[in-house]
DNA sequence: AGAGGAATATATTTATACAGAATTTCAACA
DNA sequence: TGTTGAAATTCTGTATAAATATATTCCTCT
């Protein structure tokens, strides 16, 4: 009998669709830096695939904006710059207060229960053990926690605009992640934040609610600025 | 002295990019049916490209939703549904409705003067010869004019946003636009519904706005559920 | 005889290796 | 210093081989 290990439904493993989520991943984690030269040769023997599959998954980086083609002349990791990530983390908090509005107003009882499951998830992060395994789980559950909160907009093209966005913030985001180091205090503040972002929502108050959020999405901006500035980019 | 027939900066054509463009094209036009299979061998006659930049072209039309891929089992064309209609039109209403109220809130003299410029353009179409040639002409003066009011809200990811929307959109609008052949009263009626809105958009009165333009995108919706019904989707 | 199911055959997708075209590099030279 | 022109590298496309899925045939059992 075969070994099925993927899940029913599931797609089958690619090459080009493990090249394209581990190039991904890694362009994200920083593993290349902005405006590198993307080698067909380099990324033969680092991802164990050839020229084909690695075209196909390299058109899908450009579609997500993580990669640019030069035809003729390559591929290039997209470049980063102050100007994108004011606009990146702008255009964010615009469509995130566009689909928290909508969710408040379009929101069912189930909705409401997932908010609070998730954010009770995420607040009960602090109790685990090392430091690397509380920001994989507590990022984890941040996610989640957000994602519960834009599903009440019940839009899939929405929600899926949202998903494309979250990758083009990632590469910024991780250069956040990476700064703040998760003391206790600043789980606490989140915690907070969390908390009255909650209790808004559960009291339908779309005014207040777009107001706390906004602000929680862009918290992170002075910081990633000042860590992108001290590497010479602007 | 070599002869430059490229825009600087546009990419230079591939086979890949090109076969991109024309089975987009295709695709939106209606020339393969939804959920159609898209033979490998079939395209590569009908484009003259091979597996290689074939694959890189679906890759890409699989990012813009308009094409699904299943590992091992091939290419189809994205399946049409009521429920993708109304998503996808709600969707983009309630974009194009958080853009327009960032470009009132943005936009600088130069774009009030885009925003008249293409407006008067498109109020102007009237005049050329041939239905076939009207059409073309009027879509595209049309869509020139709703980029000008989008282009005012200064934020590149939120207009890439509504292209990617957009790319998705044309599959349906496209019966739209096959279905009402432009009589000269409909015609009429839109140049009234335009000047409406370009009135309140220079008064900058944003919920007036914002009304109006709901209502502009919103009206192909019940014809394209006819379309769609009488060729039994649902 | 007809239905169900294995076994075979065909078709299709997927990956690779190779050939041709374009670009970049780098040294020689003005 | 700047330019020119080969050599090397790299990208682009095709042909071919391997893996996988689909269709057909044929056999068995009720």
């Amino acid at each position: 009998m075969e070994l099925n290990v993927f899940e029913k439904g599931a797609p089958r493993q690619n090459l080009a669709i493990s090249a394209y989520q581990q190039l991904k991943h890694d362009i994200i984690r920083g593993l290349y830096a902005p405006e590198q030269k993307l080698l067909m040769s380099r990324l033969k023997e680092q991802y164990g695939a050839s020229t084909g599959p690695l075209r196909e998954a390299l058109s899908q980086l450009v579609a997500d904006r993580l990669v640019v083609a030069i035809s003729q002349r390559g591929y290039r990791v997209a470049p980063m710059s102050l100007a994108e990530l004011n606009d990146i983390y702008d255009a964010r908090a615009q469509l995130e207060g566009l689909i928290l509005r909508l969710a408040i107003e379009r929101g069912d009882d189930d909705w409401e229960a997932m908010v609070l499951a998730t954010a009770h998830r995420l607040a009960k992060v602090t109790d685990v053990s090392t430091p690397d395994e509380l920001l994989d789980i507590w990022d984890q559950r941040h996610k989640a926690f957000h994602t519960a909160i834009a599903s009440g907009c019940n839009s899939p093209h929405l929600l899926q605009m949202r998903d494309t966005l979250f990758n083009q913030v990632e590469r910024y985001r991780h250069l956040w992640l990476q700064e703040t180091v998760m003391s206790p205090q600043a789980l606490e503040l989140k915690r907070q934040e969390h908390a009255a972002l909650v209790e808004v929502i559960l009291a339908r108050d779309t005014a207040q609610a777009d107001s706390l959020m906004r602000d929680h999405l862009m918290t992170p901006v002075p910081i990633i600025t000042r860590v992108l500035e001290a590497r010479g980019i602007r």
